[in-house]
DNA sequence: CAGATAGATCGACGGACATCGATGGAGGGA
DNA sequence: TCCCTCCATCGATGTCCGTCGATCTATCTG
């Protein structure tokens, strides 16, 4: 498998990162998606897609907006769909984008696990 | 400065990545905090810090842990402070790190903003 | 079938980054 | 004062990654 989903190890349930430190493996799971969140273009990608019409976006919706070339946003969107976080539609000549639901709420919450002992809710 | 606390901008507020899409800048302050999270090892430190005795930790405590020279965990702490997700406080001969707090629940709050429509709270 | 369009893949290039050993500097103890 | 511990910084090195132009594939249209 070349595309790894969203880390459902310990992290999928209470235990969070506070509470015992994460094992190697775990830990390059959580760091696998948080890699493509770290490059700007690709933020500013899941967003454009998220905010788009219908909450899905072809290649060509955005190519113009993000100002990269047809070539970088496919790659981009590849290591997000491979992430998890988009996934991919082929309709015709085209292929639509969407945010995989729950998928960074997924995220949030382990990250909310951390320091969850002050912050609450 | 050279270390960039968490982004504030739209981010804080509760205008998320779906709204409407971010700017550029946004884009940028963000993922340089994902980017500080992007490295399993960073992720470790992070949770190895956040698990110890007091919420605290220093460099010595974790070196052995996390399997790494001494200058690449001081290197991978420096790292995390900069992104604003530990504090560094200097005691003696020690250098001791903790979690800033509500720092990942910031990005948490922010990721559920996306796709928050179907995951709920 | 021919042409046009959407998008994935390839190959190359330049810059960023993780890692380490060695060095430096600041405290603390004898 | 001498030395030992803790840790930051430096310089070097190898690897990863973002970017683009060019090319290849598939689909739709006439």
């Amino acid at each position: 498998m070349t595309s790894s989903p969203l880390p459902t190890t310990a992290s999928a349930c209470g235990g969070t990162l506070a509470s015992t430190p994460l094992e190697r493996e775990e830990a390059v799971e959580l760091a696998r998606t948080f890699k493509a969140l770290a490059d700007p273009n690709r933020v500013r990608l899941l967003s454009l897609v998220a905010a788009h019409q219908g909450g899905e976006a072809c290649v060509c919706d955005i190519t113009g907006p993000v100002g990269l070339s047809q070539a970088t946003v496919s790659h981009h969107l590849k290591v997000l769909v491979e992430a998890g976080l988009l996934s991919r539609e082929q309709r015709g000549t085209w292929a639509f984008y969407s945010v995989v639901p729950g998928a960074l709420g997924r995220v949030a919450r382990l990250l909310d696990g951390v320091d969850g002992r002050d912050v609450r809710l």
